[in-house]
DNA sequence: AAGATCGACAACCGCCAGCCA
DNA sequence: GTGGCTGGCGGTTGTCGATCT
């Protein structure tokens, strides 16, 4: 297609990020706001490209981030989700605050994939494996048994079939053969999108300059930042404030 | 104690949608 | 209407610590 690459690979550093590329960027983006992704690593002195840095920052240095592993409700959710939306993280993450898609996606492969498989349940269309496997019997006979997993994920990829092209297939979703149990639980909670992030963005546009402006006082003279690249071990909660909390002052 | 294997998660890749000139 | 650019998405891979042999 002729299309450009999104930065100059050549130039670009890849694999995991340092503590000191974190602070570069932590530090820009509190002071900036991201303002155009493809500028921010030439801005902010980074060797990176713009889209790892924006996914640096949404899926690792965000504040309003949680760490650790999901809680019992919250991989309920997932499933709940899942069941209803398929494999689309980001929607699912925007029913989560604090949740990225990336964090969500690797906890289903890790473990709620493992864990509905031992209940007997198909992660993928969310049936019971026994009915599952009367439907499949005809072609699994020889498969081995992790190929036997049934397993829609794990089909060969054809780049156009992907959960890409799904975006535009709205109803595709493994939910419209499921019974609605655990999705009329939720179908409140699907009515809109959780406005978290705009008034995340809004918060660090107004700390464009004027950090007071937006509620929270933060130093950055002086490089005290060290509070921020601490969520990345606590989370925010940890520090006794919310970020709905922290919005609403 | 050392090497092999496994599991979890961070990061990358390639694609698409939407915006704009 | 068209083409380029950017942001965002989902799938996949790479890395590293934990566990096993």
């Amino acid at each position: 297609m002729g299309r450009k690459p999104c930065c100059d690979k050549l130039r670009v550093k890849k694999g995991p990020w340092t503590a000191e590329e974190d602070r570069k960027l932590i530090s820009f983006i509190l002071a900036n706001g991201h303002l155009c992704w493809r500028l921010v690593p030439k801005l902010a002195g980074l060797l990176r490209c713009g889209k790892s840095c924006r996914l640096r920052w949404t899926n690792y240095l965000r504040p309003d981030l949680k760490r650790g592993l999901l809680t019992e409700p919250e991989e309920q959710l997932v499933i709940d989700l899942h069941a209803r939306l398929g494999n689309r993280w980001s929607k699912i993450a925007a029913q989560m605050p604090g949740r990225t898609d990336n964090e969500i996606k690797n906890h289903w492969n890790t473990h709620i994939k493992k864990k509905l498989l031992k209940m007997g349940i198909h992660p993928v269309t969310h049936e019971p494996l026994s009915k599952q496997a009367a439907a499949e019997t005809t072609h699994s006979a020889n498969i081995s048994a992790d190929q036997a997993e049934p397993d829609s994920e794990s089909q060969p990829r054809t780049q156009g079939s992907n959960g890409a092209q799904n975006r535009s297939e709205e109803n595709s979703s493994p939910s419209n053969s499921t019974s609605e149990g655990p999705a009329l639980e939720i179908s409140c909670l699907l009515e809109e999108d959780m406005p978290l992030t705009d008034e995340f963005w809004n918060f660090l546009g107004n700390a464009d300059g004027n950090e007071a402006d937006a509620g929270l006082s933060v130093s950055w003279e002086g490089g005290t930042y060290d509070w921020l690249l601490d969520y990345q071990d606590f989370g925010i909660e940890d520090f006794g404030l919310s970020v709905s909390e922290a919005f609403d002052n």
